[in-house]
DNA sequence: ACCTGAACACCGTTCAAGT
DNA sequence: ACCTGAACACCGTTCAAGT
C-alpha cells in the first residue's frame, strides 16, 4: 500500500484510468514525492506551484492537468502521508492501547513532514483523516462508551494531537516562542516524543477518571429521582 | 490598559514618542481595530495590506510607516488581543484554579477572533504570549513542582489549548472535516466551550495523577538504591 | 489527451519623489 | 516626519494555442 519508492512509479491510484490518447507523463507518486522534497525545507504554503513543476521538470500547467488546484495538491499529499496509518482492530488490545497506537502512528507520520499544514486546516477534509477520525470513534464505541462520552473523548484527544502537531511545526520552523520557552524550561530537555507520550497518557488517564465520576453522578441522580 | 474604544484614540503605546515633525495620522488602536474588523470575515492571511489600508482610508504605504511588515502587523494585533488576559496571583486559588482561569481567558480572547492565526505560528513570538507562558510556569513553580514536572505540565496544557484554538479556527471557517465529524458525533451536540472545559479539566486531573505516580516511583527507587 | 507560453488579477514590499 | 503613486518580483489560475 502506497510505497513512495516504486522505481517504475506508474499508476498509483489507478483512478485516472483512461485508455485512448497521449499517456500521462507524471504519476501521483512522483508529484507527492516532489512536494515532500520541497516541503522538507519550507512550509507547504511557501512552496509555489511553479516550484513543484520545476522540481518535476515540467511546466506549471502540466501540473494543473493532474491536480485542479493547490488545495487539491495538499490533499493529495496529506492523504498519501496518512494512508499507512492503520486503525488497530479489536484483537489488538484495550481501547486505550488501540487509540494510543493510532494517534502515535498518525503523529509520527505527520511529524515526519513538519512543513505540511494540518490536514483539516485547509478547506477540504482529506479522506484519510476522516477515515482515522471514524476509526477512533469506532474504537470508542467498541469500548462501551455512550455517543456523547465518545464525542468528548474524541474531541479532547483530537485537540491534543492537533496542538502537538502545531507545536511540532512551530519548532521545526525555529519559532521564537519555542526558543524563548526552551530557555525558561531548562533544564527539563524534553523530546517532542516524550511530551507527546506523557501528555497522551495523562489525558487518557484523566478522561477515564472524569467519565467515571460523570457516570456515577448520573447514576445517583437516577436513584434520587426514583425515590 | 488597552481599550479599543477610546474615542480620541491618540497615543496608545506611547512608544513612538517623537516631538518635531508632522504628527502621525494613525493610531495603533485604529490599525488594530481595522484588522480585527476585516479578520471577522476572513483569515488574517487572506487580509491584504492593501485591504487594511483601504479600511483605514489611507494608502498602503502609509501603513508601512507604522508597521514594518505584515508579520509585525500580526504581532501588533495578537498582542492587543492577549493584553487583557491576566495572570492570576497566588491569593486567587490553587494552582489548578489559577491555570484554568488563565487558559480559559486566553482561549476566550483568541477565540473571539478566529481569523487570527495562532500567536506562535508565525515567526516572531508576540511578547504577550511569552508573558502568559511565563505566567503559567510561575504558577506551577509556586505549586511546588520540580522544573521538569512543570515543563511537562506546561507543554501538555499548552498543546491542548493550541489544538483547541486550531479546531476553533477550522470550525469558524466551516471546514469540511468539522462538518463530517459533526455528522458522526451526533447527537452529542457539544459547544466548543463544553469540550474545552471538559478537556482542560480531564487533562489537569490526569496530569496530577501521572505526576503523583512518577513521584512515588522515584521515591521507591531512591529507597531501593539506599538499601 | 496531454502539454505549454503568455497573460490576468492579485500579493508583500521597495523606490523615489512629494509636502 | 510623514505621505503616496508607480514599480518590482512574486503568487495561483485562466486562456488559447500547440502536438
Amino acid at each position: 500500500l502506497s510505497t513512495l519508492t516504486g522505481i517504475d512509479g506508474i499508476e498509483e491510484t489507478g483512478l485516472r484510468a483512461q485508455k485512448r490518447g497521449r499517456p500521462p507523463s507524471l504519476t501521483d507518486v512522483q508529484i507527492v514525492a516532489a512536494v515532500l522534497r520541497l516541503v522538507a525545507e519550507t512550509r507547504f504554503e511557501d512552496v509555489s506551484m511553479r516550484a513543484v513543476a520545476n522540481e518535476l521538470g515540467t511546466s506549471v500547467m502540466t501540473l494543473y492537468n493532474y491536480v485542479p488546484s493547490k488545495d487539491a495538491l495538499h490533499d493529495l499529499v496529506a492523504n498519501h502521508v496518512l494512508r499507512p496509518v492503520r486503525v488497530p482492530g479489536p484483537e489488538e488490545g484495550t481501547w486505550e492501547e488501540r487509540i494510543c497506537q493510532l494517534e502515535r502512528d498518525a503523529r509520527r507520520a505527520l511529524a515526519a513532514h513538519p512543513g505540511m499544514s494540518l490536514p483539516g486546516s485547509r478547506g477540504a477534509a482529506p479522506q484519510e483523516s476522516v477515515r482515522l477520525a471514524e476509526g477512533v470513534l469506532s474504537i470508542l464505541a467498541g469500548g462501551g462508551f455512550e455517543p456523547d462520552e465518545a464525542a468528548l473523548i474524541f474531541a479532547t484527544i483530537y485537540t491534543f494531537v492537533t496542538g502537538q502537531l502545531e507545536v511540532d511545526a512551530m519548532q521545526a520552523k525555529g519559532g521564537q516562542l519555542e526558543a524563548t520557552l526552551a530557555g525558561v524550561m531548562e533544564p527539563a530537555r524534553l523530546t517532542r516524543e516524550e511530551t507527546f507520550e506523557f501528555g497522551l497518557d495523562a489525558i487518557i488517564e484523566g478522561l477515564k477518571a472524569k467519565i467515571g465520576t460523570q457516570r456515577s453522578r448520573r447514576r445517583s441522580q437516577r436513584r434520587r429521582s426514583r425515590s
